[in-house]
RNA sequence: GGCCCGGUGGUCAAGCGGUUAAGACACCGCCCUUUCACGGCGGUAACACGGGUUCGAUUCCCGUCCGGGUCACCA
């Protein structure tokens, strides 16, 4: 082994700043959960004012999915996830895909063989198992047998040309320690740990191998990753001491759940990134409400609940993140959207609303401007929208019941004579604007002596067909026009006179 | 089953030995009002259970229960 090569390496890591990686196996599919350790672990970097990196873990050469790094790359970039260092822009310390580093692995793996800490194991998959009878389950404990084997033995086996793979060896005795920030000191028994393996037969590398490797090769000091790799980190710490290599910062994160129970997955149908954006949430209200899923702000920003990603990465603090896991809520999700949606200017709604309102206002005299006012407090998502706004279009067939209005005091009686009453006052306004039209229904409420309900109500009912709607009966009336709006008070005068 | 982790209202969550146990979502009521919303005001609702330690436990310790994770040549 050459040691120059090993020096090498180690003269490439960048050294003291904050280093922090996201490290997606490509799935093609970016759930939440991913979502939150990806911006926690960019939150960290930043706030420090350090490297955020992408790296790549395809090792799985069974799951390669088509075109599953580029969702990668497309959700980061549209979340504002920059990286600093990665496939697509390269770094100091590359290449960013596990599988270009094959090289790499083995000859570390080869080096911990070394060094006493890994062996050759010739076993097959099927002798390495072991079934417990008695707990009903099947472990997969291997019981070190190949570790045992003479180096006569281990050469008569590589000359036949049998395949191998590299095992860590655990010692028996003893107990192994180590930190994580959220969750604290943990000890476990190095004698429940198994001799993992390190590099397959077909030469890369498991997860728990290229991980520790790479992450000492790229100088990464804070290792931000599910809960679920809790119980592996023991192994890792072993792994790291083996080497001579200084432990990073552990930072695990409490899984997202669907509920009690279970985890969010694809697998339940539970949305994406993507779906939710497609689902008609905002980028910004998901990173919000993802960021406060599992941490939460101290000191004098407890209270806060609305963060850009500029004030999460000033206030984001490992301290505030959560032990016990946290459930998905779609409810408190619309809160949020409903007020980053209310947060746009007027303009900014309207250009997201438009495609939106097209979706079901299709007639083009109508201009999807002059709705979208009316929609901006009244959604809480985009696809809330086309439901809202098809009476645009057409009059809907409606029951007459619905003019029936206790608080307005409006029957079939009066809604009648209101509307008889606001037909000739439309036919004759000199010009169609809002407030004209306004000033015409509110004149003649005072004239006729009742109140502005109970003449608004039966007029918006005719000029809509429903009972809720967007806008009151002034700005439907405006938008509907002077003669969509005579035909529709003249039919709800027919129908109420039957 | 072994090992590891967790357990404050329905949900998120503050609390880190002494509090009337924050706040937010949802829910309910009232106000505003041209419907529904928005907005404003108010309300219902929680420390899993049992033992300790302590003058005092939501907070510290132990046990129980419940939940999760892990025990792969997957990550």
């Amino acid at each position: 082994m050459d040691q120059k090569w090993f020096d090498d390496m180690e003269t490439r890591i960048p050294k003291g700043k904050v280093r922090t990686r996201f490290a997606p196996s490509p799935t093609g599919y970016m759930h939440v959960g991913n979502l939150r350790t990806a911006l926690y672990t960019w939150l960290i970097a930043r706030n420090a004012g350090g490297t955020f990196i992408l790296r790549i873990e395809d090792t799985d050469q069974s799951r390669l999915v088509e075109g599953a790094v580029e969702v990668i790359y497309k959700t980061l970039a549209e979340c504002g996830l920059t990286h600093d260092e990665g496939p697509d822009v390269g770094g100091p310390v590359g290449p960013y895909i596990q599988t270009q580093r094959r090289d790499l692995y083995a000859n570390y793996a080869a080096l911990l063989v070394e060094k006493g800490a890994a062996y050759r194991c010739f076993c097959n998959k099927e002798d390495a198992k072991e079934v417990d009878v008695a707990a009903g389950v099947s472990i997969h404990k291997y019981d070190g047998r190949c570790s045992r084997l003479s180096q006569a033995e281990i050469d008569a086996n590589l000359a036949a040309g049998k395949p191998y793979v590299i095992r860590q060896k655990i010692p028996r005795e003893g107990f192994t320690t180590f930190h994580d920030a959220v969750y604290g000191d943990i000890a476990v028994e190095n004698d429940s740990l198994d001799d993992q393996v390190l590099l397959k037969s077909d030469g890369l590398p498991t997860y728990n191998f290229a991980n520790v490797v790479d992450d000492h090769l790229m100088g990464i000091t804070h290792v931000v990753r599910g809960s679920e790799y809790l119980s592996s980190a023991p192994k890792y710490n072993l792994l790291y001491e083996a080497f001579g290599w200084e432990v990073p910062t552990y930072i695990h994160c409490s899984p997202v759940m669907r509920d009690a129970q279970n985890k969010m997955s694809k697998r339940h149908g539970d949305p994406s990134y993507e779906d939710l954006i497609s689902q008609g949430y905002l980028t910004q209200a998901v990173l919000n409400y993802v960021a406060l899923l599992g941490w939460s702000p101290r000191g004098d920003k407890v209270e806060q609940e609305f963060f850009s990603l500029q004030e999460l990465a000033e206030s984001f603090d490992v301290a505030g993140i959560s032990k016990s896991p946290a459930i998905f809520d779609l409810e408190k999700l619309n809160y949020f959207n409903a007020n980053y949606l209310r947060g746009m200017t007027a303009e900014e709604f309207a250009q997201v609303a438009e495609p939106y309102i097209r979706q079901s206002v299709k007639n083009p005299a109508t201009d999807p401007a002059h709705i979208a006012p009316l929609l901006q407090a009244r959604c809480e998502k985009l696809t809330d929208i086309p439901e809202k706004v098809d009476f645009f279009d057409a009059l809907p067939e409606y029951d007459t019941e619905i003019y029936t209005n206790k608080k307005s005091k409006t029957d079939h009686v009066v809604s009648l004579e209101m509307l008889k009453q606001t037909l000739p006052v439309l036919e004759g306004m000199p010009s169609w604007e809002q407030e004209k039209i306004h000033d015409a229904l509110m004149g003649l409420a005072e004239q006729l002596g009742v109140k502005n309900a109970t003449l608004m109500w039966p007029v918006r009912i005719a000029l809509a067909g429903r009972t809720v709607t967007p806008g009151g009966a002034v700005e439907i009336a405006y938008i509907l026009g002077r003669d969509e709006c005579v035909l529709r008070i003249k039919k709800g005068i027919e129908k109420l006179s039957n």
